[in-house]
RNA sequence: GGCUAUGUAGCUCAGCCGGUUAGAGCACGGCACUCAUAAUGCCGGGGUCGGUGGUUCGAGCCCACCCAUAGCCA
């Protein structure tokens, strides 16, 4: 197949709340495609980034005492930290508060008002009187006009489900200063999205039949042109916190103009960083962007979406595109939202469940291959049934999965020096190619969204291998000298399926299957195409690398956890909106502790928000650094400290050296890593500490604590050598 | 209220263009095995396919209406 390059988002969260479990659903069902794709041979670029606009952002900082980018800032980090430590490996995440995304809104907006498809108009509006401000439709509440239920808000109630103007509730009042709202005038810009109602229509049927919008999603569609389609009020007056519009003091972009841009605004970013990295093979942003270029070069871009935000990204995001003659969306993946335990996320059940909660009780895999197994290609919501999640994936993963290498890699170090056997007879290579064979309609099924499909089939595969080791019985062959190469060859076939399904496995659990393939058999699992031929006469490791089982203790402390976790949260109604959803505007129970810090840099084309992770540097300080392998000579805990590991490293021509690294959470068995190659910073200043000098630094992936990962060189490359 | 979806064994789901006794995994019961993290293998019980009516030689699959759930309504 030929090798696409696709550019993939996921929606951008928003910056107002720690990231949950619905979130999850989307970036996990994202991070397995895009990894999948990887395997399959595509280049593929996933980026993402926050949502850092809109009253919210602004009332909620304004409570808190800080400016509105100090709380972006901190909700930033936070936000990273989840998802990377869930194994979500965005190639950059930005903000949608940056100079980039100023800049491209600009010219977006320029071409918009340049090709006649924006207009002004008065709008009338409730206003409060009080705070000075506009009230969107959220910020005010008042008395059902139907039911008359109390404290409802202005767009609909949620107890008799009406939907209404918030000018028919009686007795309104604003959610902010509880001031009653008047009705003030306002002029506002539209984007005339009837220009581009027939160029719409086409793209969404022309998506449709290519397989990069679901039908379900264009059939919803209709009803907009049915009605046929009005202008889109883009403006927001001050005071807010966005992007002021050209010209227009005092106007604002609606949050959701600049939002999708972020998505080209953090792949613009994402790109300079590239490009000054890797000069050699330029990622040019013009060519997935640019709409002439984009189609020269056949690239694709594809979102991921839940399916709250269906018409921002299938009609506002194109109509935009398109009038800035920047290319449309190559396609639209919408997924339902997540329940738990059949029901919405409920806080007062703790069923509302924080990435960083989950995090401190379980591993991100087992989510991860729970979500799988429910995630198809359709709009359906999907269940965390904690009992399910619990039994399925002890079974799958554990039971069937991992027990195939744990039942067979003894016998082959026992008797057969820890290698695999040189061949396999007639039998067992016709079912490995079957199995293999299978196994890669898994490719499709991946590329297709249709996850569930792909563990179905893996867990096929996984019982007929359990299956042939019970036919075979290698513990009766074992006590039977004579058939030693019979016990060889069925243990070799073992854990080839064993191989075998963790390369398919790989794109859902990649921590898990990376370390037990890593660890047992030595190799990586990067190419779907590794799975054509078995490992033969390989010398494996012994089976030391455990996948616990869950416990289910573990999951009743997360809930209690996640009732707790609400209680000094109580912070007032913000806003509530539908808590369930799993789209970008969400928000939660206020735990972000944004610590008090500069506002916005001056603009100068990187990246606000001031963090390290983004900012670009030319390739001259890159030369600066003296990056070298490094041969663990020795590891050991250091006395008197929990976080640092003392390293003896062989750095070939420059002799030995001593290094602290403070990974001890990540590597607790320090033995362990001598022998390995390591990466490290040769000449750092040395810097004296408590236990002795330290000369360099040593490179690891990671956010930290015991999400750290030590870097691995590929077979060849020697202690000293440097690293480019 | 309108629209788009969803509703199949205790649970989570699969059922291609309507076609013989409706499938899987988990859970449950029995047997076997003891290599393996009480893991695995074999056998079994369990469903009037949300409801009602219709089209058809034949419907879980098509049509109508109804009920429940979810999301959206610029």
């Amino acid at each position: 197949m030929k090798s696409r390059e696709i550019l993939v988002t996921n929606a951008l969260p928003y910056a107002n709340g720690p990231i949950h479990l619905g979130h999850m659903l989307e970036n996990i069902q994202t991070d397995i495609w895009v990894r999948a794709m990887r395997m399959a041979g595509h280049e593929v670029h996933y980026v993402c980034a926050d949502d850092a606009h809109g009253t919210s952002i602004m009332l909620r900082a304004e409570k808190e005492g800080i400016t509105p980018q100090a709380l972006i800032a901190g909700v930033l980090e936070q936000h990273r930290r989840d998802l990377s430590e869930f194994g979500v490996a965005h190639d950059w995440y930005s903000t949608t508060d940056s100079e980039s995304n100023r800049a491209l809104t600009y010219r977006i907006w320029k071409a918009l008002v340049a090709g006649g498809h924006t207009e002004s108009k008065p709008v009338k509006q409730l206003y409060d009187p009080v705070k000075d401000m506009f009230l969107p439709d959220r910020f005010i509440k008042g008395e059902c006009p139907n039911c008359h239920s109390k404290d409802q808000y202005g767009d609909s109630c949620e107890v008799c489900g009406k939907t209404y103007n918030p000018t028919d509730l009686i007795e309104p009042y604003s959610v902010v200063s509880g001031a009653k709202p008047v009705e003030k005038e306002s002029t506002h810009f539209f984007v005339k999205l009837a220009d581009f109602d027939a160029m719409l229509q086409a793209w969404l049927k022309e998506r449709e039949r290519e397989g990069g919008l679901q039908s379900e999603v264009v059939n919803k569609l209709q009803e907009w042109f049915a009605d046929g389609l009005r202008s889109w009020d883009v403006s927001r007056d001050a005071p807010y916190f966005g992007f002021e519009i050209p010209d227009q003091p005092g106007k604002f972009f609606y949050v959701w103009v600049d939002a999708p841009i972020g998505y080209l605004s953090s792949f613009r970013d994402y790109c300079a960083a590239w490009n000054a990295r890797r000069p050699d093979t330029p990622l040019r942003f013009e060519d997935f962007v640019e709409r002439d270029d984009a189609e020269r070069m056949g690239t694709e871009m594809v979102h991921f979406i839940g399916k709250d935000i269906i018409y921002f990204h299938t009609l506002f995001w194109p109509a935009m595109l398109h009038g800035a003659r920047l290319r449309t969306p190559t396609a639209v993946h919408v997924h339902g939202f997540m329940t738990v335990d059949g029901a919405k996320m409920s806080k007062s059940r703790g069923t509302f469940i924080n990435a960083r909660t989950y995090l401190d009780h379980l591993d991100p895999d087992y989510l991860r291959y729970y979500l799988a197994t429910l995630l198809g290609p359709t709009l359906a919501d999907l269940d965390l049934d904690l009992k399910a999640f619990e039994d399925r994936v002890n079974s799958h993963v554990v039971g069937k999965w991992v027990n195939i290498a744990s039942r067979t890699a003894g016998f082959v170090h026992k008797f057969f020096g820890g290698k695999l056997a040189d061949a396999l007879p007639p039998e067992e290579a016709r079912r490995y190619a079957s199995a293999a064979e299978r196994l890669s309609a898994c490719a499709a099924m991946f590329e297709a969204r249709d996850y569930a499909a792909a563990t179905r089939l893996i867990v096929e595969v996984a019982d007929e291998a359990n299956g042939y080791v019970a036919e075979k019985a290698p513990w009766l062959l074992a006590k039977d000298e004579s058939r030693r190469a019979e016990l060889h060859v069925v243990c070799t076939l073992a854990l080839n399926y064993f191989r075998l399904l963790a390369i398919y496995l790989a794109p859902i659990i990649p921590t898990m299957a990376g370390r037990v393939a890593g660890g047992l058999l030595g190799t990586t699992l990067c190419d779907f195409r590794d799975a054509d031929a078995p490992l033969l006469g390989r010398e494996i490791q012994p089976f030391t690398t455990r996948i616990d089982r869950i416990d289910p203790k573990k999951i009743e402390a997360m809930i209690e956890a996640s009732k707790e976790s609400l209680k000094p949260a109580e912070a007032g109604p913000v806003v509530a909106g539908a808590a369930a959803a799993a789209g970008s505007t969400v928000t939660s129970a206020a735990t972000s502790k944004s610590s008090p810090s500069d506002p916005r840099p001056a603009g100068d084309g990187t990246k606000a928000g001031a963090d390290s992770a983004a900012s670009i540097i030319s390739i001259d300080d890159f030369a600066k650094l003296d990056l070298r392998i490094g041969k663990v000579l020795a590891c050991e805990f250091v006395d008197g400290s929990d976080k640092l590991l003392r390293f003896e490293l062989d750095a070939g021509e420059l002799g030995t050296r001593q290094i602290f690294s403070g990974i001890r959470a990540a590597y607790d068995d320090p033995p362990k890593l001598v022998g390995r190659n390591v990466v490290f910073i040769a000449n750092l200043a040395p810097r004296k500490m408590r236990f002795g000098v330290s000369e360099g630094m040593i490179l690891s992936a990671g956010s930290g604590g015991a999400d750290l990962h030590l870097l691995d060189a590929d077979p060849g490359a020697t202690p000293g050598m440097p690293v480019k």
